[in-house]
DNA sequence: TCGATGTACATAGGTTTTCTACATAGGTGA
DNA sequence: TCACCTATGTAGAAAACCTATGTACATCGA
């Protein structure tokens, strides 16, 4: 009640994480924080939301993973869109706009 | 798969019936028709969505309901808004133009 | 008059997604 | 050495939605 939540609406986090990867390899960490950042704070991806996320698209073939050296920190797993991948991306995008551009038409009326 | 379901994105149910039901008493029937119209076909409400989301609404103190003659036809319930149900329609109409704002900042990044 | 269609409400059961909370571990700087 | 940041992960629970099904009444056409 004190603070927003920022949750996200389900379904579109699947979408975020492919666009955000889209720009390249990444680590799941990276790609949270570039989120964060990309939506000047209004979108906050949860750890327990983001790595079963990736597992999920990993698992439907949509995302591939590397395990590489992140810059001097830790071993991450770094993330790149599949063919397949960058269809879905493609997809969810369209699929977006056109649902909110309903809603808006619904806000309006 | 072989269609696109139009499936709507949770939390926004509840956001398109309370805008709807603002235009004055309606029933639930109703509410998904004109979500429908409105939406031009893109939105489409089930019942099996619809009813218990009204149900929630009417517990939480948003909408308030009264059994009627609908037209010529059978018994059905209109529903109009609360005073706490135009309070939080403002809340979540202001809460999705954020939301859908920062989604269309991490599209266009 | 009988059946199909449209209106209208409702619940049960299942799936998916997300959140909170917890657990682990390596590297860095004070 | 201790705290903090990076980085990945799982378990358990809650919420919302969908499919499928059921009821009932009214109207219209054959």
């Amino acid at each position: 009640m004190a603070d927003k939540k920022a949750e996200l609406l389900q379904g579109t986090l699947d979408l975020l994480i492919l666009k955000t990867v889209a720009h390249g390899p990444i680590h799941g960490y990276g790609i949270a924080q570039r989120i964060l950042v990309a939506s000047r704070e209004v979108l906050q991806v949860q750890q327990g939301s983001l790595y079963p996320a990736l597992h999920r698209l990993e698992r439907k073939g949509l995302l591939k993973a590397e395990w590489k050296q992140s810059g001097s920190g830790p071993m991450a797993k770094f993330y790149s869109l599949t063919a397949k991948g960058r269809k879905q991306l493609q997809e969810e995008m369209a699929q977006w706009h056109r649902y909110a551009g309903a809603v808006a038409l619904v806000l309006e009326s």
